[in-house]
DNA sequence: AATGAATGAGAGTTCATTCAT
DNA sequence: GATGAATGAACTCTCATTCAT
C-alpha cells in the first residue's frame, strides 16, 4: 500500500491513521522487546541450569547473564519456580525440531531410529546442558518435566505408529508401544551418562560402536537362548 | 553365639569388634556409640534424601531425626556434602541384597533377569524414596552416584557375564555387553517412572503387563523387517 | 437551573465550572477528566487503607482500583506519601457534613451532644474503614492527621462555645473547654475500639447503654464523694 | 527438706546432684546470657519502634542495635511479628508496675486517680516512644494491642471496683464502670496527643491547667443546665 | 496527558559452618 | 566427645520512582 496516495485524499483520517500507524510502530518495538527479554531471560536460565543445576540458577544469576535488572525479571515470570518450569519446555521445542530435520527423508523404519537416535546425541553434543536440564528436572521443575515428557513419549509414539500402519514393526501391540518408547527414550540418556558424560572425553560424541551395539540390540534383540 | 568362630568370615564391622576388644574395655562403648551415631545420621539423611531430596536435606533436619545436636554431625562428616554422598553407596548396599536373594536359585539367564528385574520393583515398592535418592544423586551427589552406579553395573555385568559363559546368551562381545547393561539398567528406572511413579497408583507396583512387555522385548527384540 | 445565579454561593466546583466556561471549549473536558482522576485515586485511596492500612495502600493498588495506569499516578500526586496525607482529609470531610445534617435541629446543648454522638457511630458504622484511616495516620500521614484534628476539634469547639454563649454550659473557660473537647473526642474513638470493634459482632453499631452510660457521665460526671 | 542428710545416705545420687549443680551453674551463664539477648532485642525493637514505628523497625535495624548478628534474631523469635508483638506488653509491664508505686498511699479514691493520671503522663514524658508503641499497635502488633489493653484495662477496672466498694464512687454499675474505664484511657492518650506531643515544647511534660481541667471534669461532669 | 516497562535498594528468612562451653 | 548458640552470606520477592514511548 502507498502511503502517499492517502495523504491527499483523507488528511484528517489518513493522519489518524497514520498516527495509530506510527504509534503502533512504536509500540511494536515495545512488545519485541517483551518477548526478547522474556527470551532472553530463558536463555539465560537454560545455560545457567545447564551448567550449575537449578538450585544454583539463582534470579541473581539469570539476570545478570540476561543483562537485565534484579526486579525486572518479575515482570516477565510469576516467581522463580515459574521461570524454572520453564526452562525444559523451551529447550525440549529445539531438541524436538532438530530431531525432526534429521529424520526427514529416512528409508524405513530402522532408518528413523537410527536418524533420531544419532541426531539427539549430536543434539547433546552440541547443548551439552540439556542432559542436565532433563535430570534434574524430574524434581526440580516437575512441571516442566511433565510437559516435556509427554510431549516427547508422543511424537515417539506417533512415529512408532506409523511404522507399525506401514508393517514395519510387527510383535507388539499399541499398548506393548507404550512401555518400548519409554524403554528406548531411557536407553539413550544412559548412554549418554554412561558413554559420552563419563567416558567420552572431549569430544561430546557417542562412540560409532555403541551406536552399532545399539541397533544390534534393536534389531534383533538379546537372543537368548530359553 | 560365639565371636571367635565368625573371625575369619567377618566383615569389617567383625574386626571392629576384636580390635574393640584388643583396647581399653571403657573406650569401647564410646567406639561404638561413634558407629552408632554415623549411621543414625546416615539412616536419617537417607529417610529425609528420600522424602524431600537432596536440596532440601539441611543439617538441621538430619540431625533432629537422628537425635543428635547440630555441632554434634561435625564430628562424623566434614561438611554436609560428605554425608550426602554417603547416602546413596549406604541404601545401595541394601539394594543389591535384596536382589541377590531373590536372584538365587533362578533356572537360567533370563530367569535370573527376570527375576532380579521384578526383585528391584519389589524394593523400590517398598522403598520408594529410593528412586529419588538414585536420581537426584547424579548432580547432587556425584562421587555417591558414580561409586553406586559402578557397583550396580558390576555386578550386573558378571551375572551377564556368567550367563555368557555358560552359552544362555549369545552374539554380544563382552565389551558390547557394556552397553547392554546400562541399556537394561536405564529401562528399569523409566519404567518405574512412568508406569510406577507416575501411573501406578498407591499400589507402587509394575503392572505386570508391562513385566510381561520388558520380557517379550528382552528375548525377541523388536523384530523389525528391514 | 440557571448556572449565574449560583456564583456567589458557588462553592470551588462551581466556580471551576465557570473558569471553565471562560476557557477554550477544546481544553475543558481534558480539566475534568483530571479532576476526575485525581478524586478517583484518592477513592481508590480511601477505600484501601480503610481496609488493609496505609502500609500496604501501594501505588499500584490505588492505581489499578482507580483504573489507571501505574505511571499516571505521578501526574497527579508527587508522591505515595503525597496521596497519602490526601486521604485523611479527604474523607473527613464526608463525615463532618454527615454529623452536621444530624445535629441540625437539636433542642439544647445536650441534644446537640447526643446527636453528634451517635451520628458519629452511625458514620462508622456504614464506613468502618474511616476508623483505622484516622487512627494509623498520626504517624503514617502526620500532615493530613493534623488537618484532619484540627478542623474537627474547632467545628466541636465552635459548638460548645455557642452552647456557652446561650448559657446552656457552665463551669468552664474557653480556654479549658479546649481540654473538653479533645476528652470527648478522645471519648468516641476508645469507645468505638472497645464496643464496636472488638465486641460489636457484625452490626457494627454501639449497644444502646453505652450510649446512655456516655450520656450520664457526661451529665452528672463520675459523682465521687470527696 | 534437708539435703544434708541424703549426702551419706546416697552418695551417687549426691554427687550427681553435685554434678548437676556444676553443669547448672556452668550452664546458668548460657541461660542468662539467652534471656540477656532476648531482652537486648525487646529493648532494641522498642526503641526503635518508639522512634520510627513499627513499619521501619527492620530485623537488620533492631539486631545492630542489640549488638547481634542478624541471623541472630532467629534464635530468639520465630518471626519480626513475632517479636513485634511482644513489644508494648513488654514496656506495658513498666508502664504499670511504675503507676502501682506512684499510687501507693494514695489518700481515697479521686487522689488514686489523680495520682496514676500524673505518673501516667510522667511516664511518657521519660519514655516518649510509649505512646507511639501504643498507638500503631492497633494494626500493627494487633495481638500485643490486645493484651495490653486488657491488662491496663482490668487493672483500672480492678482500682475503680475497689472505690465503689468503699463507697468512695457512685451513681455506675460494674457494667457502667467499663465503660468509664475505656473514656478514662482514651481520655489520657488524647490529652497526651494534644497537649505534650504536639504543644508541649521539649519538656515532655502535662500542663498543670490540664491536669486541674480534667479533675474538675472527673469530679463535676460537665454541669450542663437540662 | 498517559502509559507501563525498568530499575535497584531493601525487606524477611534460611542454613552450613564455627566454637566456647 | 557433645552441645547448640552465634554468625553472615545468600536467597526470593516487593515496590516507589523514573522515563522512553
Amino acid at each position: 500500500m502507498s502511503r502517499r496516495k492517502q495523504i491527499s485524499l483523507a488528511p484528517k483520517a489518513a493522519a489518524n491513521t497514520t498516527l495509530r500507524a506510527t504509534s503502533k510502530r512504536r509500540k511494536l518495538p515495545r512488545a519485541e522487546k517483551a518477548i526478547e527479554n522474556r527470551n532472553a531471560l530463558l536463555r539465560a536460565a537454560a545455560q545457567i541450569v545447564g551448567e550449575v543445576g537449578y538450585q544454583d540458577a539463582s534470579i541473581a544469576r539469570i539476570t545478570q547473564k540476561a543483562g537485565l535488572a534484579h526486579g525486572t525479571f518479575y515482570l516477565y515470570f510469576d516467581s522463580r519456580q515459574d521461570l524454572l518450569e520453564a526452562v525444559l519446555p523451551f529447550v525440549g521445542e529445539e531438541l524436538a525440531l532438530f530431531i525432526r530435520q534429521r529424520v526427514s527423508g529416512a528409508k524405513n523404519a530402522l532408518d528413523v531410529e537410527e536418524k533420531s537416535f544419532r541426531a539427539a546425541f549430536e543434539y547433546l553434543a552440541r547443548n551439552p546442558g540439556f542432559y542436565r536440564t532433563l535430570n534434574e528436572a524430574e524434581f526440580a521443575a516437575p512441571v516442566g518435566f511433565a510437559k516435556q515428557f509427554d510431549n516427547a513419549a508422543h511424537r515417539y509414539m506417533a512415529s512408532m505408529l506409523r511404522s507399525k500402519e506401514r508393517g514395519e514393526l510387527e510383535g507388539y501391540t499399541t499398548k506393548e508401544l507404550d512401555v518400548v518408547v519409554y524403554m528406548l527414550m531411557a536407553i539413550r540418556f544412559y548412554l549418554y551418562l554412561r558413554f559420552v558424560k563419563d567416558d567420552g572425553g572431549d569430544s561430546g560424541r557417542l562412540p560409532e560402536w555403541v551406536v552399532k551395539t545399539y541397533m544390534k540390540f534393536l534389531r534383533g534383540g538379546l537372543n537368548y537362548k530359553n
